[in-house]
DNA sequence: TTGCTCCTCACGTCACGTGAGGTGGC
DNA sequence: TTGCTCCTCACGTCACGTGAGGTGGC
């Protein structure tokens, strides 16, 4: 009979490690005395707990190896077989999220190393939901002239009795920066209910759908006036080339406040991604 | 104003973690109603909510996302790089500890494989403390007078007046199997204080000294009679291989029982080892 | 007036670590 | 008799998820 700090030094466990064992029911003193309640332990079941040790190892909870291990023989190899190869998956897939946490980690510490010369963007990973907008697509021909044509189509959208519902958007169909023939989506989320309550005779060009959602959408949020807007696009596109994602669809511009103080601004970058090389495939 | 939902629409995070961040002082609302204590949000406090969410990415806790975003602009950022730089090492070392596991887990699957041949052994790796040990070295000119041997060297032993302190174990101070010309160390655990209590003229070869402390011990457990041990050392040096470890000292084999019915010995063996290519020097 | 949104407790999570306060064993 | 070992509560951990039970807003 061996004392409980005994079986502890033994395999080299707490004992509290022991008497919480012994309360959730993994291992069960073989004997415990009437008077003075202390736990005695047999050096059989010495394997037990060697076993117990093992599989906590392995990544098992606790409540996983009770049932591995009080289960009877047969029954539980093909199980434990069963959950290796879970686990296996399981950490397999906590690699590569770690491996991209240290991704991210490290394009954090490249953006503070060229500190001053940018502001500090925060690239934000996300799923959004589908969502209706009503819309204009149209070729602006030079870049000077966006912020005119898209005050044209506002008013377009506005004037056809749809019911905004969130902000103006705007969805850049080409990817990489151009400044002349932009293919460019002027937009607004609408209240779904309210597309039939279109006008009569609205301008032909306005276009009622939903915008898909998106299950990984990398984001950055821009405070203050349009003028280094850029800045913005330059981190996420950086952002997107170092820890190997590609955008996956049209970039959408949602001004979430463009009233007021332009030192007031907020914009919000939203692009579409997907890992490049999707080595964690099925 | 936002109202809570939106809030939470808006950067993606459940309501109750917005109510969360409240309680903790991560993020207090800007406005909270007195009669309804409805919580109202301002958009200027998006970036702010986009922050704390892009360092909960990279692995802080939310204490220590409180302590950056509170301290003032100059101190966070050294302080930011700092803190990155440790989740750097902190997640290259999860990155370490995640790809044994997953070895330890593909050794076990192999091990079922080869199920039947073998009887299961579960490795366990320990840190093991110094102990004091009265022991004879020798050199055993055959495998088969090991027993005779041990015997005639445990009876010097135990004449000598020490203190047994723990079970006999012998020491093998070859790597490798071999049936001839075994350099082997009987020894038992003693208490140290009865180191001079040795009687006057016991027999000169008898040593006692403290085993160093090993902090990492690869241990089996063998259950039942001595004819098939080398399954367990088969197992461990298997282990050993397959999971890049190599011995770093003699191997410890510990008699925990080793009387009456054979079926009940318990036998561990015991291999102090190191990681073979140590990539995370330092 | 009826849903809908929001509120405040309060418990649960996982595997123990860490006292507090007390009693048997040698 | 004095340490030493062991005991049983019971709280704390981290970042929320999940009801229960209740009230204001449109």
């Amino acid at each position: 009979m061996l004392r409980i700090s005994d079986m502890a030094r033994l395999a080299q466990v707490s004992i509290r490690t022991l008497r919480y064992y012994d309360e959730v029911g993994l291992l069960k003193p073989s004997r415990i005395d009437k008077w003075t309640s202390y736990r005695y332990y047999s050096l059989d079941q010495l394997p037990r707990l060697n076993r117990i040790i093992a599989l906590k190892d392995l990544g098992f909870s606790l409540d996983q190896i009770g049932q591995l291990i009080n289960s009877d023989k047969e029954v539980s190899l093909e199980q434990l077989r069963g959950m290796l190869k879970l686990k296996q998956a399981e950490v397999e897939q906590r690699l590569t999220e770690e491996q991209e946490r240290l991704g991210r980690i490290k394009f954090r510490l490249g953006q503070i190393e060229k500190e001053g010369q940018m502001r500090e963007y925060d690239v934000v990973i996300k799923r959004v939901e589908a969502q209706t907008v009503a819309s204009i697509r149209g070729v602006v021909p030079d870049v000077s002239q966006l912020l005119k044509w898209s005050f044209e189509m506002g008013d377009l959208i506005k004037e056809s009795g749809v019911q905004a519902n969130g902000p103006w958007l705007h969805l850049y169909h080409q990817s990489g920066y151009q400044e002349e023939g932009l293919d460019v989506e002027e937009a607004l989320f609408i209240d779904p209910a309210s597309a039939n309550r279109r006008k009569p005779g609205h301008d032909p060009r306005l276009k009622v759908y939903e915008l898909p959602a998106v299950e990984t959408m990398v984001s950055v949020t821009h405070q203050g006036d349009w003028d280094n807007l850029n800045d913005a696009y330059a981190t996420i596109d950086r952002w997107l080339q170092s820890n190997g994602y590609k955008p996956t669809g049209p970039c959408r511009e949602i001004y979430l406040r463009e009233e007021g103080d332009p030192a007031d601004f907020l914009t919000e970058i939203q692009f579409p991604a997907a890992k490049v090389d999707a080595t964690g495939t099925s």
